[in-house]
Parts: C-alpha cells; sequence; structure tokens
DNA sequence: TGATAAACTGAACTTTGATTTAGTTTAATT
DNA sequence: AATTAAACTAAATCAAAGTTCAGTTTATCA
C-alpha cells in the first residue's frame, strides 16, 4: 500500500551499507511492532520489494537478524546513557536528557524489546543479556542520584525504572509516522508526564 | 521445574470449569510474557502437565485459545471500568480506582496486550477490538473528566493515555510471582509515580 | 462388575515459514 | 560487446508447531 522509498527502490548506484540499513530498520520496526515470531520475513521482504531469499544476501539467518537489529540499538542507547551521564546536572536532568536522546535517535534504533530470547546463539545473547541489564541500571542509578542530590521525589528506583522503560518501550506497539503527532512530540508529553505526574501543582 | 498446583495436578472429582479456568490462565500468562506465536501448545501443555492434544479437549485451536483469553480478559477489564466510574468522586480518583481494580482482577485476566491480529476469526476480532477501543476511551475520559474537574493537570489524554496503560500492559513482560513485590505492592509503587511524577512536591 | 462417556495420549498428518540450491539478472569493467 | 561478480529470484527442501486420528485410560454409574 503505502510505498515508502527504501534503498531498494532507489536507481542503481547504491551502496551495500545503505541496503544494510534499510533491512535492519525495517526488521527493527516490524519487530518492535509485532514481535519477532509474528514477523515473517515474507512480512519484512514485502516492504522492500525484495524476495525474502534476497534477505540471506545480508545477513545468515532470521536469529542473525534479529541480532543484528540488537546491536545497533544497544550501541545507541549505550551512546544515549553516556551523553545523558555527561550532560546532566543531576539525576532528574540526566533522565530528561536521556529520554530525549533515546526518542531523538528515532524508531530505528529503537529501545530493544524483550525478544532477547529468540537469538539463537547463547554467548552473543548473554552479551547482549549482560549489556541490557547494565542500561537498566544505569537508568536506576540516575534515578538514585537524583534522589540523592534532591532532585527526584523519594521512590522504589527499580520499579519507576520499569514504568518509564515500559511506557516508553510500550510506544512500539502503538506508534506510527503517520500519526498526529511526531517522535518529538510525543517525548515532550512523556516528559512532562514523568515529570509533574496526573495531580496538579 | 517449579511445580504449581493446578487443576490437572489435584484428585479426581474436580470439575471441567476449573480446567479450563486453569487452561485459560497458563495460556494467558505466557501469551502475555512471551507473546502469542513465540508461545507453542507445548509450552502451554507443559506448564500444566498434560499433552498438547488434550488442550482440544476445551478449545477449538490456538487462535480461539487466544480468542477465549481475550473474553474473560475484556469482560473483566469492562468490569473494572464500570466499578472505577461508578465509584470515583472524580476523575483523578476513577483512574486511581481502575488501576487497583485492574491490578487485583491478577495476571489472570491481564490487560489484554496487542495480540488481536492473531485472531482469525474477523467477526470475533472486530467485536474485540470495538471493545479495546471502548475501553481506552473510557480512560481518556476519566482523564478528561479529571482535567474539568481540576483533579488532573492539563495534559494530552490521548497520550498520557498511551504512557498509563502501556507502562501497564508492559508490567507483564517482567513481573514474575517470584519476584519481591506482590502486584498489590506494585501498584501502588505505579500510582504513585503516576500521581505525583519524579519531581518532588 | 461391566458398560459408557469423558479425558487424555501417541503417532500421523498438515501447514507455515525458514533455509538451501541452482540458476538468472544487473551493473560495472575491459 | 564479452566477462565477471554481485544481487537477486523461483523452486525445492526442511523443521517446527499446529491439527487430526485412532485408540487407551479413567471415572461414573446402572
Amino acid at each position: 500500500m503505502a510505498e515508502k522509498k527504501s534503498s531498494w527502490d532507489l536507481a542503481k548506484g547504491e551502496q551495500l551499507r545503505l541496503k544494510q540499513e534499510a533491512l535492519l530498520e525495517e526488521a527493527a520496526i516490524l519487530f518492535n511492532h509485532k514481535g519477532y515470531s509474528a514477523t515473517s520475513l515474507e512480512d519484512i521482504a514485502e516492504r522492500l520489494n525484495i524476495t525474502k531469499t534476497a534477505i540471506y544476501h545480508y545477513v545468515k539467518n532470521k536469529s542473525d537478524l534479529l541480532y543484528q537489529c540488537y546491536l545497533r540499538a544497544m550501541d545507541a542507547t549505550e551512546e544515549c546513557y553516556e551523553k545523558a551521564d555527561a550532560s546532566g546536572a543531576n539525576g532528574l536532568e540526566k533522565i530528561v536528557h536521556y529520554l530525549r536522546l533515546d526518542a531523538a535517535s528515532g524508531p530505528i534504533a529503537m529501545t530493544p524489546l524483550s525478544e532477547l530470547d529468540s537469538i539463537k546463539n547463547e554467548t552473543a545473547r548473554n552479551k547482549l543479556a549482560a549489556r541490557l541489564d547494565q542500561c537498566e541500571i544505569q537508568f536506576q542509578n540516575f534515578i538514585i542520584e537524583g534522589i540523592k542530590d534532591g532532585s527526584i521525589a523519594e521512590c522504589d528506583p527499580k520499579m519507576t525504572m520499569q514504568f518509564i522503560l515500559g511506557a516508553s518501550r510500550w510506544t512500539m506497539k502503538w506508534y506510527s509516522p503517520k500519526g498526529q503527532k511526531a517522535l518529538s512530540e510525543i517525548v515532550e508529553d512523556f516528559l512532562s508526564f514523568v515529570l509533574k505526574g496526573l495531580i496538579p501543582r
């Protein structure tokens, strides 16, 4: 239906890396939206106007495709944490920065969902799981820091982390570029909610 | 591993309805946690100490199993909304009531995730989709009501609904009865976060 | 106790979707 | 224009999981 301009639709001289990118991006969007197992290679290929076998030119297999998506996402996410940690003056600001940066990296390098189990290579999976844990701990640390420096109200850091990241991750289930708001606008609404809560001040 | 007492483990005289219940409950937990397609009938049967073919005694097929789960969940959810609407004095209170009631109905009748597409029967699926939409609208209405009556701060009702329900739904990804906190405790943390936000008052 | 129906099982069958194979088209190059 | 490598396709194969089938066990009851 809605034709999206991908590297495959562009004329000749396009580079391998561009197509790789497009493949991973499209795969990530679908994996995040429908889940890994519910997404067939057919689904992905269709969006790129190629056949599913063509995908094997770019990745070893479906599990590897998921792995590549995760790698990109984790790289991007860690970068967001580093920048946020470096730039924020207190715990609260770090969280605000992080959430903005995360959204800015777009639906492409989305927050990884809970599909880790589907990565077959155990070593790779464990390594990713560790990185993912580390990110969640980092987020909790921002909260703890905020509580200490007074920028964040008392709360259970782990629970609060789950709530905020959960809401953020769930975004990928309902967000559509066709929707009313751009990601950049949605984050601002999100921040307003996360910071101030429902009760008027 | 961890043997759970299900209707199948109990001695004879147990009723059909109890087993039905147990089946739907176990299925719902797995569907919510791993997703519909990633959950095999084998997985479900294993937890109940039966074979996967036994499942066909209780439901027509896998898609029907999902449908039954949804039915129960929607029934429970709608009931929560009705009670919340009836009992709350203002928009904010209705939301608080709703979230408590929802959590109290347990992981059994969990908030339905975004697996609607996997229900094959189109009529059934459409009907459920409409009910689900209606629930989300109801939640938005609580917010709108709250803004009007002054119990809730200005915000985009739709976005705010997505954030709150998203965080709530994502709970099913990480919650485990083995965990530190019971669902009833988690809701209270959640309420505190949703109502007051991160910034200290 | 023997008959009967319900609950359930194991093996066979079917479907779906991932993967492999063999070959064709395309793009760039000499 | 002929050659070659890369990009890709269609058709065949394979594997996992859903479904059906034929029969066995269990529970109830005349």
